[in-house]
DNA sequence: TTTAAAAAAAGGGTTTTTCCCTTAAATTAT
DNA sequence: ATAATTTAAGGGAAAAACCCTTTTTTTAAA
């Protein structure tokens, strides 16, 4: 009997090891390949012509991680199954990971039992999804989402705004006025809805526009 | 033969089973136990006087961290040794759970081998350190620490300062004159180097006094 | 293609907050 | 009692925040 083949991209040893004897225990499923990291399968992909059903992959990675590869599997091999395997729970990666192309995506903390049935789904039906991934996907459409959009401009001058500089030493920086630079305050302040530029150091760094 | 007893500390379940069959394959260990955190640990050893000879420990969990963990085992149990093994590469984390009384510090990417030749160096000698960990502990010997320390009353500023709020506000919810917060903020600008209410807020921010 | 509307960039000027230096009283430690 | 530390406070300059107006550029429409 023909067993599904499966690759697994993770950067931890240990776990990737693991993972693989988890997999290799199974009654439908064999393990062709450990990649630590997405160039890694990329490569892998291009010097073979045995094709995995399903991939396992993790997102935290070195040089090429789990949504880029997904992305670039998703584009050059669309038949592919990609199970994400994480232990990021929360919803911008998860949302982001199944926008890329991921069929399912479980964490890492989740029983045997369960990864085979989720391989045996992503196999069958062509996708896997927990009810909690299924709540993230749910809480992301109906959650009206308000998502602001900033300008480039915008995006530079909120990330400025984050650093020790005055508005009059972004201006120099940003080849602008003084004042266009307090035009830029000026709106960002109501859009966002704060009082001062700490609030909006604050709600650049909550919303990703700044890594402290 | 006696085999060494072994019991795995950790709440991704996967992780967990999977750690526990590789450890189950070294002809001198055996996993009497896994628990899902530390809590669940402390319980077991109150029930039962089967006491294992090395603990692997996983530092984020939920209820009862690594590090607390550690910390009861080295009051309570100073005989049994703890091996902690986690994702968390950057120095405070190594350093706490060293100082909690761990005997050695695994990154999850360790080969199985590894982690044979760990535990069999903590039961020898009482101690495991990889090349890592052991820069790591030379770095923060070395590199001259200076851990600037912060007054109660000083935290509790730099957490407002973090807010929204005027230095008048700050002071009016400090039971103090806005004189004083004034000392507060000048006295900080200078330990640590800053030029404004910004900078303080990133310094907050990037040395966990304040999480945005 | 010219014109109208909208958005971006600047300017002027006021109020508030921040920042910095210095001094003094009150508290704590030696 | 004396020395440090903490708390409080004044004066003044700089920066930030705010509001309203004008010019320039871009975009859309007639």
């Amino acid at each position: 009997m023909k067993k599904y083949k499966i690759v697994i991209v993770e950067d931890h040893l240990l776990l990737s090891q693991a993972i693989g004897n988890i997999v290799d225990s199974f009654d439908d499923f064999e393990v062709i390949c450990l990649c630590n990291n997405g160039k890694e399968l990329t490569e892998k992909f291009s010097n073979s012509d045995v094709i995995p059903d399903v991939i396992l992959m993790d997102i935290n990675m070195p040089i090429m991680n789990g949504i880029e590869t997904t992305e670039w599997l998703t584009k050059h091999h669309p038949n592919v199954k990609v199970l994400a395997l994480s232990v990021e729970d929360d919803e911008d990666t998860v949302l982001r990971m199944l926008r890329a192309g991921a069929k399912g995506y479980l964490l890492k903390d989740v029983e045997k039992s369960i990864l085979e049935e989720a391989l045996l789904e992503v196999i069958k039906n062509g996708f896997y999804h927990t009810k909690d991934v299924t709540d993230i996907l749910m809480n992301s459409i109906c959650g009206e989402q308000e998502s602001i959009q900033f300008k480039e401009n915008e995006l530079i001058f909120i990330r400025y705004a984050c650093s020790e500089m005055t508005y009059k030493e972004i201006a120099e920086k940003m080849f602008l006025s003084p004042k266009t630079i307090d035009g830029y305050r000026q709106v960002l302040f109501g859009k966002l809805g704060v009082k001062n530029r700490i609030g909006l150091a604050m709600y650049a760094i909550r919303n990703k526009i700044f890594m402290p």
